[in-house]
DNA sequence: AGTGTATTTTAGCGTTTGCTTAAATAAGAA
DNA sequence: TTCTTATTTAAGCAAACGCTAAAATACACT
């Protein structure tokens, strides 16, 4: 936990402290953010959120068949995602139906919208 | 790497057909996208980030003074960054100096901005 | 040359992640 | 009840992660 270890003689002393505040005023939305970010970070979790942005609602046995992944695997990714609010789910007999939470939809939506999507890999213009 | 261990009577074939081939034309994307908010989804990198976008461009030193953190912490994860594509060095001196790249910045830009990150924990209205 | 500063790299270590397998729950159907 | 089907949970394990500490590299100054 070691910090400030160069000495900079012009160390901009002001400037710091003033990212620092600000650091500290975003640090909670920052934290949150982060934990969504991690959650859509892996691609089969990614997938998953693609896939229910499209078709509104999946059960845990579409998504396996989809993604051509064990039902086990599947289904420890959506709780992950139920755990961090991403997903809610919904109980149908013996089979259970997860949709995208309006939670932080609006972090998610634009990032896996095709006119995003499509953007992504387009060279800078 | 089984698939498709439920035996639905009912199962959609054709809507499941039609989402695989959504899914393999978005791949690429997704697979791109996935990386950068995995880098993203890191608490550190994520006010790194934060950080870069306010100030333009920081030095090791600098963003181990702010963060707080050990300087050969701050140096590992700025090279992922870089390796990732998010972010360029550009070294003056001793000093190596960081900023976000043009890249992802459309995907990063959002994220971080205060309209954005302020709505983000706003309940829904 | 030698000294000091900024950064990177390496090695090591404990933690977390993501998968597989197998067992446990839950809910129809016979 | 017994027998499937759908899903979850638990245990185990290899791989990836994130940090610390130490050594290596790079550049400026004397």
């Amino acid at each position: 936990m070691s910090s400030s270890s160069c000495i900079r003689v012009f160390a901009d002393t002001a400037h710091i402290e003033q990212s620092r505040h600000r650091l500290a005023a975003a640090e909670p939305e920052l934290q949150s953010l982060a934990a969504v970010l991690a959650l859509a970070g892996n691609e089969v979790r990614l997938k998953m959120l693609f896939l229910l942005l499209d078709k509104q609602q999946l059960c845990v046995c579409d998504l396996a068949d989809v993604l051509q992944m064990n039902v086990s695997a599947i289904s420890q990714h959506l709780r992950k995602l139920k755990d961090g609010g991403v997903i809610q789910a919904r109980k149908v007999g013996q089979t259970v139906f997860y949709s995208l939470s309006a939670a932080h939809l609006s972090v998610l939506q634009p990032l896996l919208t095709p006119a995003s999507t499509s953007a992504f890999l387009t060279p800078a213009r």
